[in-house]
DNA sequence: ACCTGTGAAATCGTTCACAGCA
DNA sequence: TGCTGTGAACGATTTCACAGGT
């Protein structure tokens, strides 16, 4: 275990591993090794090694890794284990999807708001959870209020529709929340702290 | 222009750039440097010299690049002066949204087809063009009669929720389609034949 | 015997820096 | 002068290969 900076490829891949883990340990799988793990993705298993080993040593040599055990490190490392507040920037039709989204509900991520510049959706309540949109100039006050720790824009002006991997993004992100000071991203040219979701000329999704 | 493979991650960042200039061309700009277009991106200046250099020599030594020039450059490049015929793998709510989407409407990508393994779904017709959804039983025949060369998979049993960038994913596999023998991609390690985009466990966005 | 952990090598991608052309 | 095109340097990531535990 050195303490080099992690990479956002290594992180997506841990997020990858750990739905891997959870499918085995469903399973009743009690131990794997990399060469096996490596399979499921066409990775190499040298590759998991080393992600691995940039946190601890987990694995057991002769035998590979305890899939109960190795899960518990990942959630951990990943921060998964703390509750993320999320708030969706945007109350269009993508951001009401995602609002309404039961995905997320048995992980530590909670939509607590929604923001949104049109006089006529502030104060609506959006999906089972009746989660309040409110007005993006009172982003900053809500945002300290409801501790809200993650921001998924899910609207702004612009020509591109962009989608990202939301679980891996959110998973991967919460290793960097993880860690306020440490470790800065060092692929990719994105602000780790401010992933975005879409972008989307007019219409939605 | 050299004869390399060609990576990935230049098909998405040349979508990108064709994006970029199909707004300045709207703006009225008729030539645009490298340095300029990086700052849009904050990509560096030579990287998209070094993307374009691939393919050919396309800019002016003391000007630039012609906009209107590169544009239609780009677009051959990537193949998308041609037709794509898209079948969408799975009829539920994700699948259904696609088929309903009408973001690609004035792209060259045209969804023909839907297919399902559920019997309930089969023969129903979806969205204001009334795509037929097929048994997936019948992909085989229905792909070559409707002569599909895009497949997008809006359903797999499994455990994950994968999207990406549906645009850039499919102006960047457009590429590689367009160089049937040619071009096998150097990153990544999914098949670009064959561009996932989601794959869920029951309940569907 | 088997599989991890990890330096070293190989590969891949980005950025520098500058020759060369308009 | 200004900007492209590109070899060379650099940096990051992946893969190899093997020493070292169990």
């Amino acid at each position: 275990m050195k303490s080099e900076k992690i990479s956002e490829l290594t992180t997506n891949r841990m997020s990858i591993y750990l739905r891997c883990l959870n499918t085995l340990s469903a399973a009743g799988i009690k131990t794997i090794a990399s060469q096996e793990l490596a399979e499921q993705f066409n990775l190499n298993s040298a590759q998991i090694r080393k992600d691995l080993g940039y946190f601890g040593e987990f694995g057991v040599r002769g035998v590979g890794y305890f899939v109960a055990d190795l899960r518990n490190h990942i959630t951990k490392i990943l921060g998964l284990d703390k509750p993320h507040r999320v708030a969706i920037v945007g109350a269009g039709r993508l951001g009401t999807a995602l609002a309404n989204y039961q995905g997320f509900g048995n992980s530590n991520f909670t939509v607590v708001a929604l923001f949104d510049n049109d006089g006529a959706k502030v104060g609506q309540r959006i999906g089972p959870e009746e989660i309040l949109v409110h007005d993006v100039r009172r982003m900053e006050k809500v945002v300290r209020y409801e501790k809200i720790d993650v921001a998924v824009l899910a609207v702004r002006r612009g020509v591109k529709v962009k989608t990202v991997d939301l679980t891996t993004s959110l998973e991967s992100l919460s290793y960097f929340l993880a860690r306020p000071q440490v470790g800065a991203v060092t692929s990719g040219r994105r602000n780790a702290r401010f992933e975005e979701v879409a972008e989307q000329k007019e219409r939605e999704l």
